[in-house]
DNA sequence: CCGGTCCATAGCCATCGCCTATAGAGCTAA
DNA sequence: TTAGCTCTATAGGCGATGGCTATGGACCGG
């Protein structure tokens, strides 16, 4: 039964044997006896069907088979020694990929993140794909996504019994968006309920937890907001908005980054947008994954200590662009 | 102990996994047990260090190092899987090499059996040395070359005892040679020894077997040649024999193919010039060497037949030319 | 002819590859 | 929530294997 042919180590005795020109001095230099090497390459010759080196002279040598063969069995051990190596530079976080869910709201948010990270481990490719967040949740649990950077509160109890875990991320405030020429612009007094009624809004439309989010806070508080209009695309709103007539509530770390987008904020107060990492319970995680997450955890805590509730500073984006600063 | 670490059949279950994405039906494809595969799967990744398949979930995956190990392990097992076919087809002759070792007369005569020998093997790689016969006999002695064409009644004894063994090649006539301004030219009498004694000669040297054959040959007939040259070219001898003044003695094989070279017979009759293959005796012989020597020993049989002992018809090499007449 | 060197074989033994039996985890349907 | 099914991992047994030492046999040089 030829249950070992081929093996590694029967390919190096031949290789030693062709380089020592002797079964002796070919063994002492593997640290294995003279009788293990003759009887392995006799075996290794016994199930190629062929002779592979030349005994009978006073040095041994590689027949013409033997000399076609050592050229294969080379480079079937240089194979096998690459892909070892190549593995452990995926370990290491020389190499490796990464593939990445997020909402257009979510995109936005974690940009530095990834831009941190891939200075860090230039080698290792992130793939990102904007999607909604049920698409977000199903698609870590199909395993289609590696990662998924989602709102937390909106998590549905499928995605908790599907093996979901969670890891925070940051802590965002909410609030009322306008652009320059709208009449609220500028304007530190927050408005009221009743106020914000009477403004029409441009929103997402309900595939996104952020609008989700904003309808559970109206039903909480018995507010009926003018919407008038819903899309998916937060480019969209962010041109609305500079026309003047509309507001939209958005994370203050978006706004911010708008030139000419005011915040201003809205009494009873919109819950805080939790930001968090998500991906399956349990189960393999690549390297790269891992390291992702090692780099969020560590950012994410800088940027909850660092987010005051009510904001006087510059734009939150630029302390947390910096997490350096340990 | 990590003995058979990468072995081809690890290598192979780890890929079939792969592909079934099932222990179980991986173990049905490659008729081993499912265990078996679980446990030699696992000490492939014990010996890597590194978890190269996902099993969390329903259906086994690999793990981005799995995905990197895998292109590394086809391309292994491709090269032993080439590897052996090389060899094979080394056996059946579409590649090889073969080195012979000739004086220059023999280089002549065997020269159509090379040719016929590259037709019939194109693959195979001769390689050809011109060298005096005591070169040849050494040379096959110490493996510097496989085959030698050499003069077998001049083989001395310490060849004999070197484990050198001869097969007969062909059987050659030796006639005087004259160029066509000799005044010998085309008569059909032969030169009687004391005519002979008379004739200023070109020759080759005492290096060269022909050259040892006729001093034999006058020494047993108590005649003393009348050597005006000697030389160690056998293109010299032949640019001396058009100037019509000198004789020389060639195998008639060599004399019908110079133009205006005619042969003249001596009596008593020079014994036949005997032309054999020698090799070592009782040592490894490449599958190119043996079919060299199977189609020299064909060849020399039909040609020790076609060759009458005093010739009336055309060159014998267009007869020897032509082995397929069978 | 003798002594030394080197490869091949014999016999022994620890380890290995493969088996069957079965434990345990996970999933689905009732 | 539970039972049944499927699939992977582990336990234990056994024949096969890789490696050892001892030694036979061939070859070479003095």
């Amino acid at each position: 039964m030829d249950r070992n042919i081929m093996c590694p180590r029967s390919l190096r005795y031949l290789l030693a044997v062709a380089e020592h020109h002797s079964f002796t001095r070919a063994a002492e230099a593997l640290y294995v006896s003279q009788p293990t090497l003759s009887q392995q390459i006799k075996q290794l010759e016994e199930s190629l069907d062929v002779q592979l080196l030349d005994r009978s002279g006073r040095s041994v040598r590689l027949t013409d088979a033997g000399e076609v063969y050592v050229g294969y069995a080379r480079r079937a051990l240089g194979e096998l020694d690459a892909g070892k190596r190549a593995i452990h530079e995926l370990q290491d976080l020389s190499r490796g990929s990464l593939r990445l869910g997020m909402t257009p709201i979510t995109d936005y948010l974690a940009a530095p993140l990834l831009d941190n990270f891939n200075t860090r481990y230039p080698g290792i490719t992130v793939s990102t794909l904007e999607m909604p967040q049920d698409d977000i949740e199903s698609g870590v649990a199909e395993d289609n996504i590696d990662i998924g950077i989602a709102f937390t509160n909106t998590l549905s109890t499928e995605a908790r019994s599907n093996g979901i875990e969670t890891q925070l991320l940051f802590i965002e405030p909410l609030n009322i968006a306008v652009g320059k020429a709208h009449h609220c612009a500028g304007q530190e007094e927050p408005l009221n309920e009743h106020a914000f009624e009477q403004e029409p809004l441009v929103l997402l439309n309900s595939d996104f937890a952020l609008r989700r989010h904003i309808d559970l806070y109206c039903l909480e508080h018995n507010i009926s907001p003018h919407i008038a209009i819903e899309t998916n695309s937060l480019s969209t709103i962010i041109e609305v908005l500079r026309l003047g007539r509309l507001a939209t509530i958005l994370p203050d770390s978006i706004v911010c980054r708008q030139h000419e987008v005011y915040s201003v904020m809205l009494l009873p107060e919109l819950p805080h947008h939790t930001i968090t990492l998500i991906s399956r319970k349990e189960s393999y995680k690549s390297p790269a994954s891992l390291a992702f997450m090692d780099l969020a955890a560590g950012w994410g805590v800088d940027g909850c200590r660092k987010i005051p509730s009510h904001r006087s500073g510059p734009c939150p984006m630029s302390e947390l662009c910096d997490p350096d600063e340990d």
